[in-house]
DNA sequence: GCAAGGTC
């Protein structure tokens, strides 16, 4: 008897139809699905974990927040509990008949993780004495009928390196985690916490917040003209930004009432347009963060949506699609679709070759549709679907052309640019319609050409500061920085929402966030470098240069010291969130005495808002006990009391006033 | 009540 382990359901289902040539029974043990199957007169179990299925935790003697412990608790061992307990059953079950067994998970370091998390899992209930590894790095029929005529041996040294990881991360998470939170009395759920991916993360949002605070505007001209021939059209002044009052006015000055434009040169150029690459998980996050969707939704809506098989596994780093993809096949069942229009113009004028990215990984294929949904999509499944049915097809259909116009002209001898665009064949740009094109065309010109000046205006404007990171672009700028996976980087997100250290439009860090990267700043847990370095550490393990307790200790030395530091420091960091968490509960101006309204605990731990002049001022308000509640810096038209906004679970988020008997609220 | 990494 054999029993192959695979990291995921869908992988052993796969593995298991490749293996039998397609003759399987699906049954279950426990509440498990396996693939059965006989196989030169043996029978074949195929099992899916369910990722990790042991996870880290310290002993109970820990379980209590305590600051005079964290030394301590730097150089313990954690423990290591079964956190899939159905998945623990179901191999129990399956070893009782002593199976050879093969480990099958993903070939890479996690995967090859959770294969021995699996073998020492199974060693507690039989004494299996043949282990073999298959590695494959895509489930073809070729390369999994290759990895298992040609099976290894389980990589320890790789699964090292992925446990010295599992365990640097706790050791640091916990630690800095407990010492912020119980040194700024955050504890409970408003707990602050700490991270290798999330806290360099969090910096980076910090770092953009100063830098747009620190920025002061500065102001220029510039001078418009407005054009006719036909249609109204606009140019300005080829020095674009006047820094100079005098100079701009006197310039104006001199032309603002002529009428005629002299065309003088034209340049034509025709562009072409290349279609969109293939999705990967990051490329898809930032489409969808474009049509403000929050990506840890996206990332939960493309899982339902993979479960239910109408789109390809969502968790990918791939851009190209492989060679086995069946992209007829697909574009015959979304002919049959509602986007039966756009899958005709593709199957009737594709391009040569589908687009490609600059990634390529033969785990799993980029993101497409697999099939039409038989059931009704939610509203918001529905868009998911859409925008992946419809990025497949712009990856397969032709090349869009354009012109562009460059035109210079003279105005009484001041020298002014007028640009035009205009599609001439849309082609993918019909089917992947998501972006607004905001240049113009402007109308067929001729060099010599004179035309009518309607109107002269010259404008004052600013610079603006740098732009705030949405959360696509901060998902593409952690993916440079190899902050995170593609699995991991919007959870990330979403923690930073909950730990109250970003807030949503605009994405930027809360005064809390600031204060705890400020007492933060020199210790590497908040810089990209530990995850690069700790990278390298990996490696060495791997390649059995380095051995995982002394990777684990020389962390725990480094931990040690910075817990000293941070302890030195402790009264001024103390002070830092305290102070920045008062600012973090101003709601507004008090509408009796504009003093501030702060949010309050009472006694028997409800919370309310009250006025900081209290004695003097007794205004209160009452809050919904339940849900998330933020500022909004803005104030009620009728009551003059400040809006917050409300978060409640199943609702959609609401503003509301805080006097309950606000006529706003009739 | 800590992290990050898998996956449902």
């Amino acid at each position: 008897m054999k029993l192959v382990i695979c990291e995921k359901n869908i992988s052993a289902r796969n593995i298991a139809y490749i293996l039998s040539g397609g003759n399987v029974k699906n049954i279950r043990i426990g509440k498990t699905p396996v693939y059965e199957f006989k196989k030169d007169d043996e029978i074949w179990n195929v099992i899916g974990l369910r990722g990790h299925i042991i996870s880290l935790d310290y002993p109970s003697k820990f379980k209590w927040w305590k600051e005079d412990n964290l030394k301590e608790l730097i150089n313990e061992e954690p423990c290591r509990i079964v956190s899939e307990k159905d998945i623990a059953f179901s191999l129990k079950n399956l070893v009782n008949n002593n199976p050879d067994v093969i480990i099958a998970t993903d070939y890479d370091r996690e995967g090859e993780l959770i294969g021995v998390e699996a073998i020492n899992l199974i060693k507690g209930y039989n004494d299996i004495k043949k282990i073999k590894r298959a590695k494959f790095s895509s489930i073809t029929n070729f390369e999994i009928s290759n990895a298992f005529n040609n099976l290894n041996e389980v990589d320890y040294n790789l699964s090292y390196a992925g446990e010295s990881r599992q365990e640097i991360d706790l050791a640091w998470g916990a630690v800095l985690t407990r010492f912020i939170s119980l040194v700024s009395n955050k504890t409970g759920k408003d707990f602050l916490s700490i991270g290798r991916v999330q806290s360099p993360t969090l910096a980076l949002l910090v770092e953009k917040e100063k830098e747009i605070i620190k920025f002061t505007p500065k102001t220029f001209w510039k001078i418009n003209a407005k054009l006719k021939k036909d249609e109204l059209f606009d140019s300005t002044h080829i020095e674009g930004q006047f820094w100079d009052e005098d100079k701009v006015k006197k310039i104006f000055d001199r032309i603002k009432d002529k009428k005629e434009a002299i065309i003088k040169k034209v340049d034509k150029k025709t562009n072409i347009e290349y279609p969109p690459s293939p999705f990967n998980t990051t490329s898809f996050l930032q489409a969808v963060s474009y049509l403000r969707i929050p990506t840890s939704k996206a990332m939960i809506i493309a899982e339902e949506l993979y479960i239910s098989g109408v789109i390809s596994y969502p968790r990918t780093d791939n851009t190209v699609y492989p060679n086995s993809l069946n992209i007829e096949g697909i574009l015959k069942k979304l002919s049959e679709s509602r986007f039966s229009k756009e899958s005709n113009e593709v199957i009737q004028n594709r391009r040569q070759y589908p687009t490609r990215g600059k990634k390529k990984t033969t785990d799993h294929p980029p993101i497409h549709p697999v099939s039409v949904p038989t059931k009704r999509l939610t509203v918001d499944q529905e868009t998911i679907y859409e925008l992946i049915c419809r990025r497949f097809l712009a990856t397969l259909s032709k090349d869009a052309i354009s012109e562009t116009v460059d035109v210079s002209l003279d105005i009484s001898g001041e020298k002014f640019k007028a640009s035009g665009y205009r599609l001439i064949e849309s082609n993918w740009k019909s089917i992947y319609n998501y972006f607004k094109e905001k240049r113009k065309p402007i109308p067929e010109l001729k060099e010599g050409e004179i035309l009518n000046v309607i109107k002269i205006i010259f404008k004052k404007d600013q610079t603006k500061p740098p732009q705030r990171y949405t959360e696509g672009s901060l998902i593409t700028t952690m993916e440079k920085l190899l902050l995170g996976t593609k699995s991991t980087r919007s959870e990330v997100i979403s923690k930073l929402y909950s730990r109250k250290y970003i807030t949503k439009s605009p994405l930027s860090p809360t005064p809390i966030a600031i204060a705890v990267i400020d007492a933060m700043q020199d210790c590497d847990v908040v810089k990209p470098e530990m995850t690069a370095r700790l990278e390298q550490d990996m490696n060495l393990i791997a390649e059995n240069k380095k051995t995982l307790e002394d990777t684990v200790k020389e962390s725990r030395d480094m931990l040690t010291n910075v817990i000293l530091t941070l302890e030195k420091n402790k009264v001024k960091i103390k002070t830092n969130i305290n102070n920045a968490n008062l600012e973090q509960n101003i709601y507004g101006k008090c509408p009796k005495c504009g003093k501030d309204l702060i949010e309050i605990l009472s006694r028997n731990k409800k919370r309310f808002i009250g006025c900081t002049g209290y004695p003097n001022c007794t205004n209160t308000y009452p809050l919904p006990q339940k849900g998330g509640i933020s500022k909004t810096d803005r104030i009620c038209e009728s009551c003059k009391t400040p809006i917050i906004r409300v978060i409640s679970k199943g609702k959609k988020p609401w503003n509301m006033c805080l006097d309950m008997k606000c006529e706003s609220k009739k």
